[in-house]
DNA sequence: AGAATGACGCTGA
DNA sequence: TTCAGCGCCATTC
């Protein structure tokens, strides 16, 4: 792939989320990418190999829901887990408190 | 090369 | 606020 670029500027943004936050496709999306490309976010995540150095348990949609996905082969309830691990609260519906654990780039990530 | 798919997001109802 | 529809774009068939 020659566009291998794209998927480490993800991996790399991904691991600057700290601890117990949590960061959006969307998000990542535009710090790496800019606006619009989203999709390829999990793309780059989905080609991911367990186990792995990158918290990608820490990347959801914009939502605050996991997105769950039969292609995913079960990792998807894995990162529920993972998440309660880091004292993520989880709602009745799977959902968790985004506006509270949503990672600010702004603040934890070195300007640009 | 063309069409379908997908770990998403935004806007409108 | 929640649900459905349309749009984006790289990867895969």
């Amino acid at each position: 792939m020659k566009k291998n670029h794209f998927y480490q500027k993800v991996y790399l943004t991904v691991s600057k989320v700290p601890y117990g936050k949590v960061a959006t496709y969307g998000q990542i999306a535009d710090l790496i990418y800019e606006y619009g490309s989203a999709r390829q976010v999990g793309w780059a995540l989905r080609r991911l190999k367990l186990p792995s150095k990158i918290p990608w348990h820490r990347v959801i949609n914009s939502r605050g829901l996991i997105t769950m996905s039969v292609s995913r082969n079960g990792t998807d309830w894995m990162q529920k887990e993972l998440l309660m691990t880091e004292g993520i609260k989880f709602n009745s519906e799977m959902k968790i408190d985004i506006k509270k654990y949503l990672w600010k780039p702004n603040e934890t990530l070195n300007r640009k």
